[in-house]
DNA sequence: CTGTTAGCGCTTTCAG
DNA sequence: CTGAAAGCGCTAACAG
């Protein structure tokens, strides 16, 4: 295949200079002769140079590469996260990696594995449900690693999340401030990482206004089709939740099919309340109220907790979790029957205008 | 940062064989006795070897690596084609690392001259608008390139895309067949790649049943918001069409906000197909019809030619072009006060029924 | 079947 | 300020 491209001696020596002194310039490092550098430019750019950052990994033991390991990527979610953490990598000259691991712990540990053959110097994780063979690698490496997003209670390595249980808190004041008593909850499964943060949060606030009766968490399964069919019943029983709080994607989308086949209206039958606000909300009508993660914010953490690392390799772990403000757009109002009391309370002063992404 | 990691030379040691033999372990090289062969990989367990895949690219002036450009990562097709590729890759034991151009012909030539300092084996490209200093910096560097998606009329790379002349012409036969004579193609602009045949094969079809004074094109512009905007007043005209054929992602969206604006229903009052299927096209109400592209037929052909030209680097250029099948969903019917013809056409042997994703 | 050796392209001392 | 030389970890060629 391709023929051998030119190296920085064939660049040095057609620029009259040595070998050292073309690297010299490449690397921005001081004491190259204004003339000399301008040289070593012209026949680099004659040559078409291109540096073999293979080679330069080798010798440096860095690679300015940082690997990132995501389940999947059209999650907007994570795909955000994914375009801040390159946005602030490039604008420091490192590059990123990015592997999914499509929710297979066997996928995570053996695409770990290959970015660690690559020698990334640091690696971001969204780990898997079960990802202790992958952590206990990373562990044995000795390599700088931040976990994002999902973490658990107790993490060996830093970690930047939401703080997902304030959070849930937050969207289910809101909905008590509207009027509502009749919430239900609902998200796929409590074994999920941050899941369970999240119906905690939920029932925190249920139990601060006195209503842990009439809470209801579903978990009606891990499709949309599952919720749908999961949800369904409920929306069309007699005593029917007046707001549906979701706590995941999948389980906004499945509760909007049921919404659909009960024949309902947003906000004026149901109010709805989604945790994690997606680009193709925009389409609905009307404009769904959600949960916003702070994707730049935690991706500025995890980048500077990781890069601190660099530097100083044995620090103790950072925990950092962030809030997340809630967006109040069309889909929360007040229950059917009640007169609104729009009365600003003192929980919403995180509440943002739902201004679109 | 991080302690030395350990070499194939410790490994061997430890194994108390030659380092050439642990190398020969570890490239399944034919010629290692058994029992050497299973203390290396003892060895290497116990000292969590890893590979350095630097030094090896370095040395065997291949990475078996190859590099993937594409604009974003957010848009379902570019996503499954990036998900077939590299499950292909993978299965080959190649990996694959993915930038994304962000539409930016300058990102574009960057983030490719990265992968080429990375001396990624090939690479594989959905080009921007504008990426002539880009393929001058490929060609240059005598690479194997396939071109996948966005082709032009006469690419100097071979090229791998849906026909989209073709599959226009066939969307439209399918509006004509259901009795629409009145027709609107919307899009956002036909200076992009695809959309001047998409345009075209539009036109076609209309001029073939005689309507082409029927035939309306609209460019409404870049944005969803401004599609919306420009596709209203045609949609509440009183020489509206009755059927509206969307040309991309952004125009569907477009068009389906303007269609709730006018407070339509579709099919009822309106009938709709789309270019490119979405996730989320299944929280919509009806189902919405739509030409979906054949991604992973697509993904097929050019990880071929891309290995072919490994083997074979001065091959004549192939140019693939792939039909594009129609997936009749709710959204398309008969038009308002018309009879419906289900008769099924010739040129519908392409069309498959509407599995979801 | 196993061991030795040269060198991939670069950065980094260390002398000049 | 510049040049020569060593070596990062690995593979491939060749000698035993």
């Amino acid at each position: 295949m391709s023929q051998r491209k030119t190296t920085i001696r064939e660049v040095a020596s057609r620029a009259g200079v040595s070998l050292g002194t073309a690297s010299n310039v490449f690397n921005g490092k001081a004491g190259v002769g204004a003339e000399s550098r301008q040289r070593v430019l012209e026949a680099a750019e004659a040559l078409g140079f291109r540096p073999n950052s293979l080679a330069a990994g080798l010798r440096r033991q860095r690679t300015r590469t940082i690997g990132l390991v995501v389940p999947d990527v059209l999650n907007i979610v994570f795909n955000e996260l994914v375009e801040h953490l390159e946005n602030i990598a490039l604008s420091q000259s490192y590059e990123v990696i990015i592997v999914t691991s499509r929710e297979d712990p066997e996928r995570e540990h053996e695409r770990v594995r290959a970015l660690l053959s690559r020698r990334v110097d640091g690696l971001v994780i969204v780990p898997t449900r079960d990802w202790s063979a992958t952590e206990r690698e990373m562990r044995h490496h000795r390599i700088p690693v931040v976990v994002l997003d999902r973490v658990a209670a107790h993490d060996h390595f830093p970690s930047v999340a939401v703080d997902n249980a304030a959070a849930t808190r937050l969207g289910t004041e809101h909905l008590l401030g509207l009027g509502h008593r009749d919430l239900a909850f609902v998200i796929n499964s409590t074994r999920l990482w941050n899941s369970a943060a999240r119906v905690e949060g939920f029932l925190a606030a249920m139990r601060a206004a006195g209503l842990e009766k009439r809470a209801r968490v579903l978990l009606p399964g891990m499709t949309e089709e599952e919720t749908r069919a999961g949800v369904l019943p409920v929306l069309t029983a007699a005593n029917r939740p007046t707001a549906v709080f979701t706590g995941s994607n999948v389980a906004t989308l499945g509760v909007l099919r049921a919404v659909q086949d009960a024949g309902m209206a947003i906000p004026q039958d149901l109010s709805l309340l989604a945790f994690d606000d997606f680009a193709w909300l925009t389409v609905l009508r009307p404009f769904v109220s959600a949960i916003r993660q702070p994707t730049e914010a935690l991706a500025g953490h995890a980048w500077r907790i990781l890069t601190a690392a660099f530097e100083a390799p044995d620090r103790p772990a950072e925990h950092i979790r962030l809030p997340a403000p809630l967006i109040a757009r069309e889909t929360t109002a007040a229950p059917p029957g009640k007169v609104k009391a729009p009365r600003r309370m003192k929980a919403f002063k995180d509440t943002v205008d739902g201004a679109l992404p």
